[in-house]
DNA sequence: ATCCAGGAACTGT
DNA sequence: ACAGTTCATGGA
């Protein structure tokens, strides 16, 4: 039983190893964020589910997650979606005892494992944000990353005002992948970044480019082929979407320079390391690569 | 100013 | 297969 339907609310039972908090913390890493909104201890997520605008507000309870409905009294479908959804944003279904076994003797991840015990990965379970995100995020700081995303967002975005507060929800691929170019020019993308979006919209609103067909991919390497074949898609986007979206626990953006940066201050080292130190360092890890980076991301702001 | 940022495509060898 | 170049922009 992972969640019961309480009446006026739902409730979700997570593993003993996970702490809301610590995904509540991560969560508010961005003060730009208009994708959920974090007040007082709850977080507020909206949501579609059967073409409704579902606002979700999630507490912890002692032992449990509760889910409350703001805006309407929803079906049990709908009750269903948003209990799954929950538990796939943030990973909870995943067994993490061999990670923290593993980390436990690993010089690199101990001392952030234990600091932030009961933290999991949280997703981005829609496809068309994980591979859109990733391509805003690409080669730029993230504080820009997050204007363009929250431009991006308000521009094209639905939206639901609920007691003077604006709650959005990511694009849809049908609506970008009508625009032109210059229309994300405005926004300040670059040509490049607005053409991989717009193409990426296309594929998927094409019927090209689906989670579902993504997730039955038979390994990983070639789950990895098949999201480089996209235009805008190299190395680094393909492990992100597949750590974030499609939850492949070996997904390995080993080229990311937070990782780089986070081993640098994990190690004390004066540089950054090489591909070949990493690569010798996450023997290790192997078959947790998504959750020692996510982790090592983690250990970069406080 | 200057360097760099949660890279990727393109070009030439 | 590999290395160098170009893209483009804001943050620190």
């Amino acid at each position: 039983m992972k969640w019961k339907d309480q009446g006026s609310f739902i409730e979700i039972f997570p593993p003993a190893d996970f702490s809301f908090q610590e995904c509540l913390i991560f969560l508010g890493r961005s003060h730009q964020e208009i994708l959920h909104r974090i007040s007082e201890g709850y977080l507020y997520k909206l949501i579609k589910a059967d073409d409704q605008q579902i606002l979700l507000k999630i507490g912890a309870a002692p032992h449990s997650i509760k889910v409350e409905f703001p805006i309407s009294e929803p079906n049990q479908n709908i009750r269903e979606k948003a209990a799954d959804y929950l538990l796939e944003w943030f990973d909870m279904d995943r067994e993490l005892k061999g990670f923290y076994q593993m980390a436990a003797s690993d010089e690199i991840l101990q001392a952030v494992c234990a600091n932030h015990f009961g933290l999991r990965i949280i997703g981005i379970p829609d496809l068309f944000e994980a591979l859109t995100w990733a391509v805003i995020g690409q080669q730029i700081n993230l504080t820009f990353a997050y204007t363009l995303k929250k431009r991006f967002v308000e521009h094209y975005g639905e939206c639901l005002d609920y007691e003077g507060i604006v709650y959005w929800l990511y694009p849809e691929p049908d609506i970008i992948a009508e625009l032109e170019v210059e229309d994300l020019r405005k926004l300040q993308f670059t040509n490049r970044k607005a053409e991989y979006i717009i193409g990426i919209a296309k594929s998927m609103k094409a019927g090209l480019l689906a989670k579902k067909e993504l997730l039955q991919a038979e390994d990983y390497p070639q789950l990895k082929e098949t999201l480089m074949k996209i235009r805008g898609i190299g190395g680094w986007t393909a492990d992100y979407v597949m750590m974030k979206c499609l939850k492949h626990p070996r997904s390995f953006p080993i080229a990311d320079v937070g990782l780089h940066n986070a081993i640098k201050l994990q190690k004390g080292m004066e540089r950054k390391p090489t591909i070949r130190e990493i690569e010798d360092m996450a023997e290790n890890w192997k078959g947790w690569e998504a959750y020692a980076v996510f982790y090592l991301w983690r250990s970069l702001y406080e």
